[in-house]
DNA sequence: TGCCTATGTTGACGGTTGTCGAAGCAGGTG
DNA sequence: CACCTGCTTCGACAACCGTCAACATAGGCA
């Protein structure tokens, strides 16, 4: 097997926490959603993920979505952020990579924002 | 009137954008949703913004919350931050201060997370 | 093999952020 | 008035973050 494993950390994402307004959130609860927003909470990463999240088939080569004001890298630097977050995920086919959104993300996301029955 | 109106901008806020898989966002719509996100991308500031959600009739004064780990200058610093992103507002009465959740700001942050039909 | 393109990584720089203690302000109570 | 309590603001500091240029890696192709 070559060692080509990931050590990200894709997988602390989709059961993570109650709706937001369903009670107050514990420190490890916080810690892993808060994860997720901070993530989103740069312009240049939320574009790339609406980019990619949009794109047709829900996946886009980098090459697609690279035009977004900063350099190469810094768009590299963003996406591997995202990744990190559990928020994409990317392989390499041939000469491109693509990235596409971890399905369950946003209905976890979403869930978070719901109001709960007890927050009336 | 008394020159108490705050210069805080809560209103950047409800008709923000569409749904983050429905098109490519454009730089304006990213600068102003991601300003949510990072907002609720601070573990004590989710901590917070939860406990005021969750609380009873949907507001909190300051001391029923601030047990989160961090000093109180902290949470009043968070606080502010939390409604200079217009996801909290604030009001005296008497001696204490409620912070309560800006309604629309729940329902605006899940459709921003929701599925769009062009995304199949 | 060597070269070109597409991405990722490194290292560094400046700006931002989270945190605290100290000081300030506002309201209540005596 | 003085004093206490609840909360905010100020000033400072370390840590983190976004950005870039330079370099490195991977795959395709000649």
């Amino acid at each position: 097997m070559p060692p080509l494993l990931e050590p990200d950390a894709p997988e602390a994402v989709a059961p993570c926490c109650p709706p937001l307004t369903e009670r107050p959130f514990t420190a490890e609860e916080a810690e892993t959603a808060a994860r997720m927003f901070k993530a989103l909470g740069d312009p240049v990463r939320l574009r790339l993920f609406s980019a990619v999240a949009s794109h047709e088939g829900g996946e886009a080569c980098v090459c697609d979505i690279s035009d977004v004001g900063v350099s190469q890298p810094t768009v590299s630097h963003h996406l591997k952020k995202l990744k990190e977050a559990g928020l994409l995920t990317s392989e390499r086919r041939g000469t491109w990579v693509y990235y596409r959104v971890e399905p369950s993300v946003l209905s976890a996301m979403g869930k978070l924002l719901t109001i709960s029955p007890a927050a009336a």
